[in-house]
DNA sequence: AACGGTATTGTACTTAAGGACAGGAAAGGT
DNA sequence: ACCTTTCCTGTCCTTAAGTACAATACCGTT
């Protein structure tokens, strides 16, 4: 399928020409056949030299026309990538990106998909984890925990070590161990990081493994 | 290139076979000839019937065996999708998808795209946005972390060990703990468990030791 | 008196975490 | 061409964390 590019100074950069020779190139979306967004087809939106009111506008009014659209990026960053994305955007990349990187990308949003560098899905992921697990209710078991538990666990959820607790609370480390032992048991923690999450009321990925 | 599919009953459905003639299925991962890691081929997982620990840990066996990993499931929800997407999974979709979609996700994620939902792609972008623009303001220090830094924290938070972490960026834990060394020394921590409650906001009663 | 639960503690052990020292590769800036 | 930064990784080491097995003392209940 034909390639469509949108760059505010109307040309083909060469590796975008190598990896699609019959690409076309615009500098008004206005200029694009409106054949072309009744086929849904992909249009790579250049977003150097414009400030963020400016790439917004133009995506979404790429968008807005029916096109998929992969923004590419002199400066790729992250807050960069994720506005890109949650206007519409299925692709993100650098301008300069290598001729079958290109053809990938256009395979990938071709067929439906998403397409940007594994680091920044590794990023949205995380953030987005959070938010997600940080509408579960705060946790009933515990009640579970005995007064002495309790207090050992208020201990680790201020970061402190086994160590600093034994002192605080005047018993021996290995007691403190022992206590948490049963409360990872009882909670069904595998570690002292998960527990000061949970006591924080920030629940965890991985909460058993 | 020929898919190969992990079920529990070891059965292959027939939409699978309608997509995929040639596609194998397995029970278990071990039953998987070793040449399909090295190759990097797509697994598709069906996690029907399987308990969020069990498929955690299914899951994450087969990101770190080297698998491209698509998830199915029989019951989408978004909570479960952001969880697969950030274990490692490449792809979400229901367990009784149409052939068609199945090949066109089979191709995205051939070509190191994402394949989800639209609808899931909306939220995903939609909450981790939120995260974005809210986290900028009340951690100016982490701006001394660089990306990876970064990721690797936020792996942290989520309560992730060295090897965890490990697998999950593609990385070897040697360099994890670098990362992680840095990181403390940037942000003036002790250790992970303190590190954990920066990232998420929560204030510790030590933060030098 | 006997029993169960809780708290405490010991020895011993394995694994995970974290630090020290060292080095290579890639990318960007001068 | 050179330097710096970032990312990655190795070997080696110490310390912290956590588990296993075992035991005693106290308190409340039966």
């Amino acid at each position: 399928m034909e390639q469509l590019f949108l760059a505010s100074g109307g040309k083909l950069r060469a590796r975008w020409r190598e990896a699609f020779p019959a690409a076309r190139v615009f500098s008004l979306i206005g200029d694009i056949p409106d054949e072309a967004a009744r086929l849904q087809q992909v249009v790579w939106l250049d977003i150097t030299g414009l400030d963020v009111a400016q790439r917004l506008s133009r995506l979404r009014e790429v968008v807005a026309s029916g096109y998929r659209v992969v923004v590419m990026s002199a400066t790729p960053a992250e807050a960069e990538a994720f506005e890109a994305l949650n206007a519409g955007a299925v692709g993100y990349c650098h301008v300069e990106a290598a001729p079958e990187q290109l053809r990938e990308v256009a395979l990938v949003v071709a067929h439906g998909g998403l397409w940007m560098l594994p680091e920044l899905v590794q990023r949205l992921m995380s953030v987005s984890l959070r938010v997600m697990s940080r509408l579960a209710p705060e946790h009933p078991e515990l009640d579970a925990l005995t007064a002495r538990e309790l207090m050992v666990a208020e201990q680790v959820a201020l970061g402190a070590s086994n160590r600093e607790i034994a002192g605080t609370l005047d018993i021996t480390e290995r007691t403190v161990k022992a206590h948490l032992s049963v409360i990872f048991e009882k909670l069904h923690l595998r570690d002292r990081v998960q527990l000061a999450l949970v006591m924080n009321n920030v629940p965890t990925a991985t909460s058993v493994n």
